[in-house]
RNA sequence: GCGCCUGUAGCUCAGUUGGAUAGAGCAUCGGACUUCUAAUCCGAGGGCCGGGGGUUCGAAUCCCUCCAGGCGCGCCA
């Protein structure tokens, strides 16, 4: 890809900070006291007339200088190198610098979308730094359900986000297919299949009694009946028809994985046994009652757990803490996890081993998924899988679609739990503000199949655009990349969608007031060149999110 | 009991290092289609940001405390 020359020049938000830097730099040379290594970030004025980018530097600099804000600004703003280019307005307002964007630098931005189209904005914050996404993960014993889905969605979302910010990406399923919840697979099983046989089975509270299960038995009960006692055999066999109908379900949710880990490969290849033994070697663990514990309190757990049993077997900790290891040894940048918030007990002994065995653990975020419950016919359901009653994604998807599931998950913020009423999610649909945003793209694309003359959208007068419709539009795309690094940062995907919204809203009022074809032939270029911007801003965003821009509804 | 998360409009939720008069959608009420798709647009009402205390020039945001809801507290995962 060739790389501008002219570099973040189209950034105006940048320009603006570095600005600001400089005339800190300047005023500090005449003796004022600066805010050393501090990060300045800009933010989006409230109201339109504050402009588009506002700074609160100055309140910082009153506290340092004993001023007030008000005088710091102006100080500041003396100081300012010329900004004419891109900033039409520099205005002081309590202390506030307040920038408003000039026309021409709009201009030349929304050429920059057309050139980039879908792609804009072509990101670079990422550098090629690698990133492991951990996401979904659940085990292999039975169907997603709706909670599963939140995490899919958020995980999706945010690699798609870190991918569109310039990080090499991978997305990753670990397959927990050892252990004790496998093993109860497995025996589930097996006394589905004697029931086939007409004997009369009880299923204990812990086994998996769901419907999945008894189809299965009996779909395979041919090949399986030789094997009914093979508990281990039916283990494997569920657990990987299971995992099979995870990730199709997974695929018609728009999401795949790079890379699929299975717990048992950890095994296979000694790394819970090498984890255990450098563990050891490090002072990590001591013996009591015949088991191992990891002296997790060093670290801030409650307790020390145990990582292997009193029957020699490791627990899962041990499996998690060496396949912690295994991902940290390939060099990722930042590791994400993503896990439901039930298992946030889990932190500080994961943590706590990754410690001892000296890995940095600032590289691992961990985003917590709050739960979700499921309002149905008034009725609230649970999510027990074992009980087999609950809502499968599955079901979810088909009853309100993709799209609205997704975009239902991406709205709301991981850490609040959810109340996913199916009634009002279908009996909304039309009113979903997914559709609002699908609805302005497809608004778009209908008028430029409408449009006869179909020339290429080059060498437009853009200075033609006038309406404060039209301007606003302008200064709202202008706001996508500052708005898409922030949600990166953050690893926020859901800063998006308000943002579509907004962006969609003006472009909804836009249309209702201005006609787009028909006009001047230079107007109505202009014009199409605007729309055509909006519409892959939206196509970008929606594009991230996962979900489908539509060009009819 | 202890720990983590949450509490913002009737409902569902946003709210960039603490900053300007707290926002959106839905719902309600009132208006707009001989026009590029009315799945749209415009307007109105609606809030002691759970309560109380504190830090600060400034708090929905930070700290303490109380209340409410959820989750966790296994040699399960």
């Amino acid at each position: 890809m060739q790389k501008r020359k002219n570099g973040n020049l189209w950034r105006a938000e940048k320009r603006i900070t570095k600005a600001i830097q400089e005339a800190l730099q300047k005023i500090k040379e005449e003796g004022w006291n600066v805010p050393e290594g501090k990060e300045i970030l800009l933010q989006r004025p409230r109201k339109e007339e504050w402009g588009d980018f506002s700074s609160q530097i100055a309140f910082n600099l009153a506290g340092l200088n004993k001023k007030p804000p008000q005088v710091c600004a102006e100080n500041l703003v003396k100081n300012l190198p010329p900004l004419e280019d891109f900033v039409e307005k520099v205005e002081v307002v309590g202390g506030f610098i307040n920038f408003t964007l000039g026309l021409p630098y709009l201009f030349s931005f929304l050429t920059e979308i057309l050139k980039e189209r879908e792609n804009f904005p072509r990101l670079d914050l990422g550098k090629g730094k690698r990133v492991l996404i951990e996401f979904v993960s659940a085990n292999p014993t039975g169907p997603l359900h709706i909670g599963h889905g939140r995490g899919a969605a958020i995980g999706s979302a945010l690699s798609n986000l870190l991918e569109k910010g310039g990080y090499k990406v991978e997305r990753e399923y670990y397959v927990n297919n050892v252990g004790r919840q496998i093993e109860l697979l497995g025996e589930s099983l097996a006394l589905r299949l004697r029931e086939i046989e007409g004997e009369k089975v009880t299923f204990s509270p812990d086994h998996y009694q769901g419907e999945y299960l008894k189809e299965m038995a009996e779909t395979h009960y041919k090949e399986l009946k030789e094997k009914k006692e093979d508990i281990a055999y039916l283990s494997r066999f569920a657990s990987q028809l299971i995992l099979e109908d995870i990730l199709e379900t997974l695929k018609n949710f728009g999401v795949e994985f790079d890379r699929i880990t299975y717990e048992d490969s950890l095994y296979k290849e000694s790394r819970v046994e090498k984890a255990i033994e450098e563990l050891k070697k490090k002072k990590g663990i001591y013996e009591k009652d015949g088991a191992l514990w990891l002296a997790s309190t060093q670290f801030g757990d409650e307790k020390d757990r145990v990582i292997v049993r009193k029957d020699r077997r490791p627990t899962y900790l041990a499996s998690d803490i060496a396949y912690h290891k295994e991902k940290f040894s390939r060099g990722y940048d930042l590791l994400v996890n993503i896990w439901g918030a039930d298992h946030h007990g889990y932190i500080p002994r994961l943590r706590a081993g990754l410690k001892f065995l000296g890995l940095p653990k600032e590289k691992l975020k961990i985003i917590l998924v709050q739960m979700v419950s499921l309002i149905k016919e008034g009725k609230k359901l649970s999510l027990s899988t074992r009980k087999g009653e609950f809502v499968s994604l599955e079901d979810l998807i088909e009853e309100v679609g993709k799209d609205v599931c997704r975009f239902f998950f991406l709205t709301r913020r991981p850490d609040t739990q959810l109340e996913f009423n199916i009634d009002l999610a279908k009996k909304e649909a039309p009113e979903n503000p997914v559709y609002y945003i699908q609805y302005a793209h497809a608004r778009i694309a209908s008028i430029f199949r409408k449009w006869e003359k179909r020339k290429p959208l080059e060498g437009l007068s853009l200075q033609l655009l006038k309406e404060p419709e039209e301007i606003k539009l302008l200064r709202l795309m202008a706001l996508y990349p500052w708005l898409l690094e922030g949600a990166i940062n953050s690893l926020e995907p859901h800063r998006l969608t308000a943002y579509l919204q907004e962006l969609a809203n003006a472009f909804h009022r836009y249309y209702d007031r201005v006609k787009i074809l028909g006009g001047e032939e230079k107007v109505e270029l202009a014009r199409l060149g605007l729309v055509e911007g909006v519409r892959c801003v939206i196509a970008s965003g929606l594009k991230i999110l996962g979900i489908q821009p539509r060009e009819r509804m």
